[in-house]
DNA sequence: GTCATAATGTTATTTTATAACATTTCCGCT
DNA sequence: AGCGGAAATGTTATAAAATAACATTATGAC
């Protein structure tokens, strides 16, 4: 197995999740300061919910999670935090749930690929697969911006 | 160009829809008798709607459809009839769109791939893509049941 | 025909997301 | 420092998408 498949394992295996969860913040930090846009406090705030949860969350959730500290937040400010991570490539969309997770590969600007455990929901990010449908897309005179690749189905650890 | 990608440029072309439409209600008709599923009236009623839709309705639209003929339709009905006919291959969900369209292989079950045009809203369905995520997941141990692959983009129409 | 099951109908509610507008914060500029 | 415009956040209300729970009707096996 190459290294990159391992590493793409690695969502579902025991890791030091504190540490990545640093890592994550640190370059995300960078990252928003190399494009001149705004890491905001409440930014920051989302980004670190989702970091902590090893499973997507729903933007109620998050939303649940802020009001254990500080009352009477929102939707909107949810949203709209989530919308410049997104754009910002920091977190993603999990459309077949409804539902976000942190990018572990952020700045890496290709499509990311999803598997998504429907047992224990935990989701693994797949860096740099080829999309041959993408080559199709383009032999149709299709121009693609975005892929949206979940694949649902067992973890190894769940399937026993 | 082969055949099947001749095929799958259909979506982005015009034809004689009404001719495929008929085809497509028969051929629906033959796969639920031959799986001795009952293709009720209102399970035909809400794919002859999608049919003729050239864009994926969101359960919404197709209950604005159906309400226009028969008043006071409630959302479950909507939605069990969308449940059973994409449980019998015969409609796809189009996940980062909450919208529902009718599928075009029906009785072909590899996973369903889309490249969807943000301009002018039409679905092409390509089939039988392969999707190299799939082979490394099964290198992960991930047991894989169904996969999502939107690509979203400008048709060649709509990029002029 | 009777009965169990499947399908449909009905009412109410939950979940997800956004519109519209008010207020505050940030940052370049003088 | 202080002004002014833009960006971000806060607030209120509502829209859009989906489902829960239960009542009624149709279907097919016996």
């Amino acid at each position: 197995m190459t290294d990159s498949r391992k590493d793409n394992a690695l969502a579902f295996t025991r890791h030091d999740h504190a540490d990545c969860q640093q890592h994550l913040l640190q370059t995300a930090q960078q990252l928003c300061a190399k494009r001149s846009v705004r890491l905001t406090p409440r930014r920051l705030q989302v980004l670190e919910i989702l970091l902590r949860s090893h499973q997507p969350m729903g933007a109620y959730e998050v939303l649940q999670a802020m009001n254990d500290i500080e009352h009477n937040i929102a939707p909107p400010i949810v949203y709209r935090a989530l919308d410049f991570l997104q754009q910002q490539g920091l977190v993603h969309r999990i459309e077949s749930q409804n539902a976000f997770i942190a990018c572990i590969h952020p700045g890496h600007h290709t499509t990311a690929q999803f598997l998504i455990c429907a047992k224990c929901h935990r989701v693994a990010e797949l860096d740099d697969q080829q999309l041959p449908a993408m080559q199709l897309a383009q032999d149709l005179g299709f121009k693609a911006e975005h892929a949206v690749v979940e694949i649902n189905g067992l973890c190894a650890a769940c399937r026993e």
